[in-house]
DNA sequence: AAGACATGAAACTTGGAATGTTACGTAAGC
DNA sequence: GCTTACGTAACATTCCAAGTTTCATGTCTT
């Protein structure tokens, strides 16, 4: 339903690299979120400048993780992606001459801000690595369960069998 | 910042009705609005099909609120407008093959989905009434401590100067 | 030094959603 | 019968994320 899904392709991203590749470059990202290459580097780009990972010219080269998962945050890759509103909704952005107008967007803007202050708050909380490890708690609590999710073996580049031995 | 103007519309238009004029017509509401009287017949269209605003057709016909705005929240604003989606970032649309995607997915949409319930719920608590009023004490307070805001006269259509004597 | 491999960045195209617009149909009052 | 108004379909416009093309820059290998 939603429109932006940098903060989703990045977490993406972000996962794989801890897990299965110790370096990569913008090619095999983009096929990982099947994407274009220079999407991935306009994405990276803002968690470069925000030292979450790095990057590095030439043979050899692509990205790198800078930080263990542990150290990065959701707010962190909310504000690395550009920080875009969070809101689909809201009031105008010029203010308007109109006394009702202005009082409607004024209190509107109000309920969204308290809104957005709780929900950026609790990105701040929750840590990438912590993200990726409940699923993967999760995951495994099924897989030993009566007979688990599929565990389809069917990555993008031949990564993946997520949450078996760690 | 935000992109869906509907709510911050039909909340400007329901205060004005309720303040301002009985019955108004989807001209004269358009001219409220800065906007085409199609586009109010598809805003009012969600009102009246939840029974906020009655339409008549021809001569002295036109929108007229149908309930008093003591009971109409800003949930069933939101309602009537269609529900558009609340946030602007978000996983994809579809489910992907990959774990890692799927488990991203699925704990960023718990976030999303828990401040989605969080904020409709504080939407259900708050009567478009209660917010006039809110900026209406507001505006009067301003207006007797030392030289309140300019109050200037000059509204779309000849209407306004909002909280004097009610 | 030459060539291959990567990122960096600018410029343009594409796609979807809200909004704006035009045109026509239907009902109600004069 | 004519004007007024809503009801609705169809199309145009605007905005932004995403996709794409292209070239420049830096780095490693041979």
């Amino acid at each position: 339903m939603p429109r932006d899904l940098r903060m989703s392709r990045i977490l993406h991203v972000l996962i794989h690299m801890d897990r299965h590749v110790e370096r990569a470059t913008s090619e095999q990202i983009s096929k990982m979120i099947s994407t274009n290459p220079v999407v991935v580097r306009r994405l990276m780009g803002g968690l470069r400048d925000r030292g979450i990972v790095t990057s590095e010219k030439g043979h050899g080269g692509g990205w790198k993780l800078s930080r263990p998962l542990t150290e990065v945050t959701l707010r962190d890759v909310y504000d690395a992606v550009g920080a875009p509103p969070l809101f689909n909704i809201g009031p105008h952005a010029e203010p308007s001459e109109c006394l009702v107008e202005k009082a409607v967007d004024a209190q509107l803007d109000a309920s969204l801000s308290e809104a957005e202050v709780r929900l950026l708050a609790q990105f701040s909380t929750i840590s990438v690595e912590s993200l990726a490890r409940d699923f993967e708690d999760r995951f495994a609590r099924m897989q030993q369960d009566g007979r688990g999710a599929p565990n389809t073996p069917n990555p993008h580049t031949g990564f993946h069998r997520l949450a078996g031995k760690s």
